[in-house]
DNA sequence: TTGTATGCGTTATCAA
DNA sequence: TTGATAACGCATACAA
């Protein structure tokens, strides 16, 4: 690891000064082709790079956004990490991680942290802090998106996107009865999730559709993932045997529950339909294939990232944004 | 988004010099508990925070590690992201996350942001690069470490961390004989594979070991997912219907290899022993559950971490290591 | 224990 | 089209 090359030595091998050489490597008018051209090459042949440390310093830009999340090993944040990576390398931005392992005191330093590193902006994926708390800490930074989270009110520079987490229950709902299925449960997640809660509102709205009464019975909360599902499915046919649909909080408590169904020789789809959340690529991997409520999440990646470089680039304060994604029922075996 | 304090703010506030405040933000000696306690305050207060840019330029230092990863969607990574993470965390350094999407030019991109960044380190995870190209970039960085890859030969400031792939393939091998299975196949994942050629060795090793002779005709390569795994199988089953057991790249190859099984009526494991590798959460979603070679892809992640800011924190440059990590065969269901 | 001068590598500002 | 000078906010080296 040798030495870099500092503006300096260009401008000296180039007999310049340094601000012509700041300027061609900016591509900023004001410097003739020739001396454009003799810079470049040099800087190519010495392998200068402007550091951006000492460009962040000046211009107060570090072209740095930060990513917060509650766990990257789950699938559903690390697509949505990849989409927004993907978007922000297309436009020269660079993604820094904070991870919050569901823990609120790392969430808190990882928004200080992206403070106190004066990123350009920041995406917040699925923040569990108390919504006050939420919003000073979010006004403190240049922009921002929260994805899977809404704010008590608009805040300059920051946008939200939400995934319209109702309307897909409904769907799912919707699907159940279409194919005569009117004694529905649903395995409606941890009780603090709000997406949890918002698939919980669609589901009683979805059987308030179809004139079916909300029986609190048939509702179980229980852990995100397959053991989740695999209990929860357990208390429900415990509690009431007879159920013939059941619609799940994603799709890895639908695998659980799928087992449990058929573990008590229940046979889906047969006996107990069953519809998931997310369109993981587990969906297809079991059997039977799972009918889901497929989220586009790196998309949803991509669309945060847009709109945070969108919001960065409004040198006025844009307007906040509550953004929709709409979720699609995807019709496989289970259902 | 107010202005920020800087420390020239609290020096004045607090009537003292900007060093003394330096010195007390850092914990530095040289400074009365008297004054220390009141430049605390004041900053507290004024809720001050040192610019890491203004630190960073006059240090030469960032506290921060870049993580170059093929696919941070793909589990395996996504894994040990979240240990490097956590790890850093510990210790006040941010990742910034690097995505090639399996682009080549992608990942020389993000080794040269990198290096432009002035990151004090990296960890670079299954680099495809020419192995040649590969050690000029990671001798440009102060400090790396590269998991999944060797070197040609050892790099002043860097380790390489690699899962004993060649010892996963020969336990499953040897699991395989110990059942008295001896027509085994192997789906080798894709050609280009580093771990799917280790896995490849260690698979002919653990049949030499039994006495056992290689037959070309058992080996398939594959795509490293699900599909993969279930046009291999199919495939295999083609050329060699009598095949008794499958030693698959990877838990999603071992679950479509599963499946075609099935799809042919051949019973897993009673006709088809199959075992996977990485022991995912998959693993014991699916029916029957997977016996797996377990890699700790978390602890990957942190040893990744802790070996980098070993080395960055040896101020003579350390000797490289060439770490291993030994998995360990799971038995469950499948095999 | 405290302070002063200087430099880190770049860009903004203003002048030539 | 160019260049000189002064920030940007902090830490290092040295002085008091």
């Amino acid at each position: 690891m040798k030495k870099r090359p500092t503006i300096s030595d260009i401008a000296r091998a180039a007999d310049v000064s340094m601000m012509t050489v700041s300027r061609a490597m900016n591509n900023k008018p004001g410097v003739s082709d020739a001396v454009r051209q003799r810079i470049q090459a040099l800087a190519d042949e010495l392998g200068y790079r402007p550091s951006m440390i000492a460009r962040s310093l000046a211009t107060r830009q570090t072209a740095t956004i930060g990513l917060v999340v509650p766990d990257i090993a789950n699938p559903f944040f690390s697509h949505i990490a990849r989409g927004a990576e993907d978007a922000g390398y297309r436009r020269g931005y660079n993604l820094v991680l904070m991870n919050t392992a569901e823990d609120l005191d790392r969430e808190v330093a990882a928004l200080d942290s992206m403070w106190q590193n004066e990123v350009d902006g920041a995406i917040l994926c699925s923040s569990r802090l108390p919504i006050d708390e939420l919003e000073t800490h979010v006004e403190r930074l240049p922009a921002a998106v929260l994805v899977n989270r809404m704010l008590s009110a608009a805040l300059p520079a920051t946008a939200t996107i939400n995934v319209n987490d109702t309307l897909g229950a409904q769907q799912a709902v919707a699907h159940f009865v279409s194919r005569e299925r009117t004694r529905i449960a649903i395995l409606a997640g941890p009780v603090y999730s709000i997406s949890g809660q918002r698939r919980l509102d669609g589901y009683r709205a979805g059987l308030a559709a179809a004139s079916l009464v909300f029986d609190p019975v048939m509702l179980e909360h229980c852990a995100p993932d397959f053991q989740g599902g695999y209990a929860g499915m357990n208390a429900l046919l415990a509690r009431r045997p007879r159920i013939n649909a059941v619609f799940a909080f994603n799709d890895l408590v639908a695998a659980g529950a799928i087992e449990a169904c058929q573990e008590q020789g229940k046979h889906v789809p047969d006996d107990i339909a069953v519809i998931g959340v997310d369109d993981t690529p587990l969906a297809t991997m079991i059997r039977p294939r799972l009918t889901t409520v497929r989220v586009d999440l790196a998309g949803i990646g991509q669309l945060a990232m847009d709109t945070l470089l969108a919001i960065i680039d409004e040198a006025d304060e844009l307007a906040a944004d509550a953004l929709q994604v709409d979720p699609e029922l995807v019709v496989r075996e289970s259902a």
